[in-house]
Parts: structure tokens; sequence; C-alpha cells
DNA sequence: TCAGTAACGCACTAGTTAGTTACTTCTTGC
DNA sequence: GCAAGAAGTAACTAACTAGTGCGTTACTGA
């Protein structure tokens, strides 16, 4: 890995953690857990293929820790929204296009996603960092659905767990199935009128759904 | 393969692409196209991993034939349903019901369609068939809205391709990423009050999208 | 009936892949 | 300043995997 007279790397163990983990994701996201390789991710971390096996365990554990990594990113990427100092009709606007965002700028988190359902999520064990995470997330959207009913534009009773799903999925589905969709819709799916036209429609459908 | 004693089975060549084909669904559906494995498909099979070459050329070219099919089978299904014999809020309803129903019937579908497009969708080549399948399903799509707002209960200037999406979307989602899901909302998304509670949700989420 | 062809099967190969062994080099606490 | 452990490296291996060469067996049509 060292070519002939450069110095020798600073020894930085956590500095070579990250990179395994970033190069871990990118490959993952890209080709799956069975289609990514050992070799070729310690390759793009410019670390030796022994350091994975020495950080992480092996290919599994690796690919458990890019899950966590990236549940815990976009959990903490909410939280950083504060919608709790907006009215309730902009907090959930902003929601619905803060996810549609983050799945444009982050489209390995689809596919990472996407990879630890085909596995059965068997990678995710329970984990309590998670867990609370996704409690907290859920308390927000209840927090607004709940000052959205006081002030008399949202209608009661609305599960936040199945708005909090439905609105990731109108972003996800589009976004994920882009390939086989453009193909089969005969439209470019990632065209800049496409996709707002896309966001649009995706505000209109939640906003539908929560005014009285 | 053969098993000393037994008869030579009789020669079909119709039926035995047809277990490699049904085989390599299910392969593919439950372990990607990396995941599957070309010696357990042909076992399956109760196929000479020669034949899979034979008949198909390759393991990309068997996932492409899969794909294709597995395309044909829901765009069949879908126009089995006569929803232009129904009103159109009968229509849209049974079409949500549908669709819900078909993903839960069918989950290697799911699976399927996440394969293609973990790679980019480049074993759906252009096809013909496909394309005429899909644009009739939108232009039935597209008849149901119409008639609705010539009865005065759709509002108009609704894209029938944007309804389609969401329509899927709030099915697939659910049910694609139900493993992740259970373990982060520590619920379970399989359970059938759960299964029902989700249809009624989408029912009511398509409905509000289009009616007046 | 028999030659030609399509279906089928066995055994192999060349290349790949996750994981390991055995080592050297650097850093740090005392 | 030095022992001990942590960081890092190269070469290796055993198992696997897609794909093939080549021969055999059963239909089929003339």
């Amino acid at each position: 890995m060292r070519v002939v007279g450069e110095q020798p790397r600073a020894r930085d163990a956590n500095a070579t953690r990250a990179r395994i983990l970033a190069a871990a994701k990118s490959e993952f996201a890209r080709l799956g857990l069975a289609g990514a390789r050992v070799d070729e991710i310690a390759r793009q971390a410019c670390a030796n293929k022994r350091m994975i096996y020495h950080y992480f365990g092996g290919k599994e554990d690796l690919f458990r820790a890019v899950l966590v990594e990236a549940y815990l990113d976009i959990r903490n990427a909410e939280q950083e929204l504060e919608l709790d100092h907006l009215p309730p009709r902009e907090a959930l606007e902003r929601l619905v296009r803060f996810t549609w965002a983050y799945y444009l700028d982050n489209p390995e988190f689809i596919t990472l996603v996407n990879s630890a359902n085909l596995h059965r999520g068997k990678h995710l064990e329970k984990s309590e960092r998670l867990q609370t995470a996704s409690r907290r997330f859920v308390s927000m959207v209840q927090e607004i659905l709940d000052r959205g009913v006081v002030d008399g534009v949202f209608r009661p009773g609305i599960d936040p767990v199945q708005l909090n799903i439905t609105i990731a999925a109108i972003g996800y589905y589009y976004l994920t199935n882009r390939f086989t969709g453009t193909i089969l819709f005969e439209r470019d799916f990632m065209e800049n009128k496409a996709l707002e036209d896309r966001l649009a429609f995706n505000i209109d459908t939640v906003m539908r759904l929560v005014l009285v």
C-alpha cells in the first residue's frame, strides 16, 4: 500500500476506522452486502484489509456498523430541524421537504436500508441508541400533530407513525425506483422539473391527509 | 443429479426453462443478484447448471428474464381488475387494495425491483412489451380520474403517473422496510391488525388526495 | 429406420474472495 | 529510555463460484 520513498502514514486509529467506515458505506450502498468486496473497501480506505478485521471483526460486522451510523446520521439531522418553533403547517411541510432533500443528498442511505431489509433486518439488532432516537422523532411529529389539532388546522386521531411512514414512502419510493420508473413510465425521473413536481405533489398529499 | 435406478426425466424444454425461471426468481428475490448462486438455482430447479447457460446465457441474462417476467405478471394482474366497469371512487379504492394485496402475496416482486434499481436498471432494457403494458396501465388510471372529474367527485388536474407512484409507494415502502421498521418503531409491522390499519390509512390518503 | 438435432449431464477450470498467519513498526506510560 | 501493546503490512489459504468442454441420450421428421 505504501509507495517506496513515502513517509509512513502517521498512526491514527480513529482516522483509519473512519476511513474504513466511509469506504464501506460507499461500497455497500453501491453493490449491496453480497456484491461489495472487502479488498476493494480496504483499497478505497487506503487501509490494509487486516485493519477491517481488526476494527470491525468481519464483513457482516462492518455492514452492521455502517447501518447504525447511517441511521444515527439521519436522526441527528432530523433533530436539528427544530420544528417545535414553527406553526404546525409550516413544521410539517418543512419535514416533508427535509425528508425529500435528505434522500436526494444521501442516496446511499436508501440503498443501505434496502440492503438491510433484503437481509430481513438481521444486521440492525435492537439498539437502545437507535430506538431512543426514533422515539424522540415520533414524539416530535406527535407534538406537531397535537399543536395542529389545538390550532384547529389538523384533524385529530392521526397516528404519527403512519404519517411518518407515508412521508418517507412517497419520497423514498420515487427515488429508489427511479431507474425502473424512468424506463417503464418513459419520463426522466431525475430532471429538475420532475423533481420539483414530485416534491410539490408530495407536500400536497401530506397536507390533504392532515388538514381538517 | 439423477439417482441410480430412476428413470431419466422426460425431456421437456419448456418445463425445464420454467423450473429454472421459478427457482431463479425465488433465489434472486431472496439474496439479490450478487448473493444468489447459480449452482443453487440449478439445484432448486432440479436442472443441470449447464441448462441455465443453454437457455438463458448467463447469470445476468437469467436475472433479466426474471425481471421482465415479474413486471409482465403484475401488469397482467392489473389488467384483470376491469376497473372501467366501476364508479370512479370504487375503482380507485379497488386499485389501492389490489396493489397492497399484490405486494403482500408476491413479496419477491418487491425485492426483485429493489435489486433491479440497485443495479441502476441496467437489466431492464427498453422493452416494447413492458412499455406498452405500462402505458395501458397509466391510461386506465387516467380514465378513472377523468370519469371522477365528470362525476364531480374528483378534482381535476391530477397527474395519473404521480398518483400511481404514490399508490405504489405507500404500500411498497411499508412492506419492503418492514424489518427495520419493526425494530425502529417497536411495533410488529406484519401482524393482522397492523396490516389492516396500514391499508385503511393508505385508502384514506389516496381518497383525500383526489376527492374535491 | 436412421440421421440430425435438441436436451441433458459430468467433471473441470481459472479466477475470486473472506478471512488468517506471522511479522514489523510506531507510540506511550512509567 | 524502554517494555508492552497498539497500529500497520504482506503473503497466504481454503473454499467458493461463474462459466465451459465435451460427451451422452432421447426425440423427430424425412
